[in-house]
DNA sequence: AAATATTTTTAGACAAACCTAAAAAGAATT
DNA sequence: AATTCTTTTTAGGTTTGTCTAAAAATATTT
């Protein structure tokens, strides 16, 4: 069932991302996506057509079959298990992973990926927020984010806390705030990035732009 | 410096182990090795010497260059530190890591490696008992083996238990043996695979199949 | 509805890594 | 030293994934 080259995965992975906004995607972005020739793309069009990964009609688009989408939801996995594991167990920052996991995710035992995902403690969210597919291929559709990039008044529920300082925990706790607590943003200060937010029926807190970076929280 | 492909990689390593023995390799070989044709190698050597990786001269055979030589060991390096993940961290069994390991060889950061190897605390030895060459491509000569393994009089030095249970450790206090102990196996009983062996100057021990097979040894 | 501009596909070429079959070189036998 | 056997190389071909340049289809303007 599995068994793609590199440049075809890279391909999936590439049409999943763009058909998220799109529904369907065009030569020319996978291309500048890429970084390749739109020949090349086309190319490639006919041969994972002829493999029956995407719908495919000359002057017409592409996007994902099933087969399509759930090969791409595996690439992801691997790349997003990889960007925990070397954020998480080898201390690689925020930034360096991704390019890493490119070529990790290539590696297509099965069972690597399974025991990896064990290994980590079946972690839900890579370290950009993105949720990581589970072995299943069922993936979370609400995307984690950090709070300060949380729109005002949307309601949404604390997930994660990058720094776990008993400093932190000391002000969390003071605030009521855990994994779990449902917030809004109320205001943002443009002076010093401060937030205004409310949990529950309790009244308003304000919290530091310094806080703010290091909650996550995911919208309902 | 280093950006080599999978073939290329994968035609370094093989030579690097069939030369310990030869000393100089030849087509017919090197094309069992990697199951592939003697065509087909002819053209790698040829690429490979532009690349000053081989000395080769049509017809003579071929060998590593000094930076091939060191590309090997770069690419050892990175396998056997995969297989120890593997087996160390996320429990595949001995049998299995190799081949898993032939594939993440070839993700070449070498950022990554070095951060695998401190998260690993820099092991020795694979889980066959094989050495790990260093960040700087320094190789131990001598390969760790298994007690079970050890030729009869042959000086070795207790390097690993793999069983670190209270109940080995019990026995291993009682008859004096440590990591660092130098001893000899004196004679192999056929009946149960029981093991005389020589400590020092102590009197011998007998020490059971069971319990040798948990001892690795490293000849001197 | 033409004319023009943009996008996409086709045609043809190239490098990497492999193959088979034939030729050449070297080694072993007589 | 000539013949025979074995090994190695060359010649020519295939597949995968890329490219450029030209042609065809579609979209946008006028
Ligand atoms: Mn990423
Ligand atoms: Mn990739
Ligand atoms: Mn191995
Ligand atoms: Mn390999």
């Amino acid at each position: 069932m599995l068994n793609y080259s590199t440049s075809e995965e890279n391909y999936i992975k590439a049409i999943f991302h763009l058909q998220q906004e799109d529904g369907t995607v065009t030569t020319n972005e996978l291309a500048a996506e890429l970084k390749t020739k739109p020949a090349s793309v086309t190319d490639m069009m006919k041969k994972l057509k002829t493999k029956k990964l995407v719908h495919y009609e000359a002057y017409h688009g592409f996007r994902l079959s099933n087969e399509g989408k759930k090969l791409a939801l595996i690439i992801i996995r691997r790349h997003r298990l990889w960007e925990f594991f070397l954020a998480e167990k080898l201390k690689f920052s925020w930034e360096e992973v991704h390019a890493v996991a490119e070529d990790l995710e290539h590696v297509s035992s099965k069972k690597l990926i399974d025991k990896l995902d064990e290994f980590l403690g079946f972690p839900r969210f890579d370290p950009h927020g993105d949720p990581i597919p589970d072995a299943n291929g069922r993936i979370e559709t609400s995307k984690q984010v950090c709070l300060t990039e949380l729109p005002l008044n949307k309601t949404a529920i604390v997930c994660h806390v990058s720094d776990q300082s008993s400093e932190m925990l000391e002000v969390l706790g003071h605030k009521n705030i855990m994994i779990g607590t449902r917030l809004e943003v109320k205001k943002r200060f443009d002076f010093d990035n401060s937030l205004e937010i409310k949990t529950g029926k309790q009244a308003a807190t304000t919290i530091s732009d310094q806080l703010a970076r290091n909650i996550y929280v995911k919208t309902a």
